[in-house]
DNA sequence: AAAACATATCGTCATATCGCGAAATGTCAA
DNA sequence: TTGACATTTCGCGATATGACGATATGTTTT
């Protein structure tokens, strides 16, 4: 509940980030996951074969960066038969962010 | 003026972020860097070689990294006298997020 | 101008990340 | 359970990043 960011004094400044936001900041840190990411555009949702044909890269090359943008909590997955349909993950999103800028508030 | 990001359609959705808020990601992307980060706790204001010495790493690097916060927007440096002093960039910081914000609003 | 000092840049090496094809895993349909 | 298909995992080469010491640049003082 207390995060490590809130309240901190000078004495026990986090030294970084909690994992979950440096993970959010390292799945947006790539312009192939930026490409990724706007394809969600409007809250699309696309399997991982239409993600790789639509950003123009490999299959298992697609896979991997939606496994980190999903350890980021950018996207979300949900089975569809034998499919896995990704979207935007508005909600993750929005604690990252809000993570975030409690750990800027800190400094600046 | 017109940002990449706002008003966009499905047609011209934008494909990656604007340069800037790339930068502040990246600056914010690395272990090493949220330390020094958290270095300039409290609107703390310190040289690259205090940077070194508490960051527990060489005067080059912290030279290096500093240059590429400073390109991320979140610090700011001004000279003084033979020394360089950097801080947290409150501005920067805020029109960072402001930017994030706007461009993650698009499909989520 | 030269000495002293702080910072920036350069060359180099170690490690991490990116992207791929191949193989393994998992899921539905027959 | 076998076959077909989607996704994940694995191994690998290419490229990027991180950190360092050495050197260059810049600033103040003498």
């Amino acid at each position: 509940m207390a995060e490590p960011v809130t309240m901190a004094t000078d004495a026990d400044a986090p030294v970084v980030l909690n994992p979950a936001t440096h993970d959010f900041l390292k799945a947006l840190a790539s312009p192939t996951r930026q490409r990724i990411m706007m394809l969600f555009f409007n809250g699309a949702e696309l399997s991982v074969g239409e993600v790789a044909e639509r950003a123009g890269i490999g299959q298992s090359t697609a896979s991997e960066q939606l496994t980190l943008m999903r350890r980021g909590g950018v996207v979300t997955a949900r089975r569809d038969g034998k499919v896995i349909r990704y979207r935007g993950d508005r909600e993750g999103i929005r604690k990252a962010l809000a993570d975030l800028q409690a750990y800027l508030e800190v400094c600046c």
